[in-house]
DNA sequence: TTAAGAGTTGGAGCTCACTCGATGTCAAGA
DNA sequence: TCTTGACATCGAGTGAGCTCCAACTCTTAA
């Protein structure tokens, strides 16, 4: 049975896994988002099931617009262990007040749109039956 | 009573009023988000009513997420009149597709961001009682 | 033995959306 | 007359977030 191997993926695993690309992987890792990735006997890194874990939550935290500069500050909280809780659950508060922003947000805009797509529609109508009526 | 001034406003006052800089509003007019500004006699930029509803359904578009180039192309569409309805409706359609997606996103990110929240409480309140304990 | 394929590094380059700086014109007010 | 302030143009610079390239090392399979 393999020793230290057990479930560690390789970083093109990972890259399939997660829809993020090597290159960006590493600079990821550059940009301290990722702690760096431990290392196999041949040099390439080798991710753990708590890195694949903590790579899903930070796209969780992309996807709803945290800036990367963010997202490490975050990072290196955490790495400091039990002591900076607090800290990041206000960070995770603030985060979620701008969410409900944004949604809000967005959904006014979705109404707005619902409307003008409405108002085209019967443009189009309209711009249709004169000419049906020549014809006729 | 002044004759053609009506209502224009300058740069400045369209800034004032949407937030925009007037750099950036120079910009969009490069960019063809926003068609040639009328101008002053002596050449300052004179913006119509219509302009400032346009440069509002503009801001709209790019609060949720449409790339400039694309705000750019229905532009260019609208300039074209009304034979280019149809286009310009499916363009908002498929816009409000994508909208909803994200807004979907959104919610389900805003979810796991709840989650994290009450986790993170409890682990704060857990290890603040045995301190309490200790003390007493 | 050679070639392919997956990884490594460092650094350059790219897109997007601004943002700024330099330089100039013009009109109004002290 | 001189200054201030708002505007103009043009081109360069910025920052975020990738994205790609060159050159190299290993391992494995033909």
């Amino acid at each position: 049975m393999g020793a230290v191997t057990s479930n560690a993926i390789s970083i093109g695993e990972l890259s399939r896994l997660s829809g993020v690309s090597p290159h960006t992987l590493r600079f990821y890792e550059a940009e301290g988002v990722l702690k760096p990735a431990g290392r196999a006997a041949n040099g390439h890194r080798r991710y753990r099931r708590e890195d694949v874990l903590w790579l899903e939550f930070v796209l969780r935290f992309k996807v709803t617009g945290m800036p990367l500069a963010e997202i490490r500050q975050y990072a290196v909280l955490r790495a400091q262990g039990e002591k900076t809780l607090q800290p990041r659950l206000t960070m995770l508060k603030l985060h979620r007040e701008r969410l409900v922003t944004k949604i809000n947000e967005l959904s006014t805009c979705a109404g707005v749109l619902d409307d003008k797509i409405r108002t085209y529609r019967k443009m189009i109508a309209k711009s249709r039956v004169p000419a049906k009526k020549a014809a006729k």
